[in-house]
DNA sequence: GCTTGATATGCAACTATGTGCATATCAATT
DNA sequence: AATTGATATGCACATAGTTGCATATCAAGC
């Protein structure tokens, strides 16, 4: 249900097309959600075919045709009830953890290829985070309660990123 | 693949039935990978008919037979070229977040409701995490390189828990 | 002239996970 | 005597996500 409630969302501020709604992804919501072109195009069609969206196709001089998705009443009903229930728990699932549990057979080499790389990974989100910061959140006092809301959930996904990259940094000195 | 990772270093360590790797699941493995009984048998029988575990039918006195696993030289390899391997970045999918960006639309009471149970939910994760220090790593200087690891990871859930439970405590200020 | 990247869409096959249902025994409690 | 919880296994169906392939145009750079 989650891609289908993230594509209401996304619908819902305003209409668009599947190749519209992978640029926000890139953009601002890459610290929310990440799904392919291929499950985007397919959801919204299967969306359309549940009655949520409408689509209008938008014929270009000699391109192929851009189909432009809006909400209808049901897809707005269907976001509100997705909002007033209460998300499940997300089951653990960590395979890094799991390497951890195999400490002897997993040789230093590859730990501290593994360790490095994740550190590497989780500096580009960082420096994603930031830029989505600046343009979006620049100066935060000066946000609406509702535009200051998604700034919260990117301060905790830079908090998050910090531990992580913390702990690495402490755990590093162990693995070799 | 993951869960089939996790499987052949649980089951590296001791040979076991799927009915033991739950309790393990459940008593250690907790803060690293959850799986239901169904997955598990499921996922036991794919990799023996791939050759990674050997299975010896143990009868018991007027009860299902217990199947016990076993790793096979080529299941030992496998674990070793998933050891080897860095994993991938894994994709991120919050849902709550997504839930900010729709502010307007998603109820004060709601909101509330739903911060007060993740909390809940994250305060419960903390207490497991208390319990398996408690049994398995009471004394950290003590241990073992390999027994240190897996304590590492319990370090980080359970700071990652907290930064989580403070931000929620920081948020929901802003939600009422 | 040729390649690369952006724009724009999608099918088909596969893998992974979740959910509902089903079975069977024994011990302990109600 | 009946229910509940632990032990022990599993099938079948449904949902979610990944990967490979396919098509088509235009602009910009080499």
């Amino acid at each position: 249900m989650s891609l289908r409630a993230v594509l209401l969302i996304t619908l819902q501020r305003e209409p668009g097309t599947g190749y519209d709604i992978l640029q926000r992804f890139k953009a601002g919501l890459a610290h929310v959600w990440q799904a392919s072109h291929q499950q985007l195009y397919r959801e919204l069609d299967r969306m359309r075919g549940d009655g949520l969206l409408t689509c209008e196709t938008v014929s270009q001089d000699e391109r192929p045709d851009r189909k432009v998705y809006q909400l209808t009443e049901m897809g707005l009903q269907a976001l509100d009830a997705w909002l007033a229930e209460p998300l499940a728990a997300s089951p653990v699932r960590q395979p890094l953890f799991a390497k951890f549990f195999a400490w002897e057979r997993w040789p230093t080499y590859a730990r501290r290829e593994e360790l490095t790389i994740l550190r590497e990974q989780l500096k580009q989100r960082l420096k994603t985070y930031g830029a989505i910061e600046r343009e979006w959140f620049s100066d935060p006092q000066a946000l609406t309660p509702s535009q200051r809301a998604p700034w919260h959930t990117l301060r905790l996904g830079q908090r998050l990123t910090e531990t992580w990259m913390e702990w690495i940094d402490e755990v590093k000195e162990e693995v070799e």
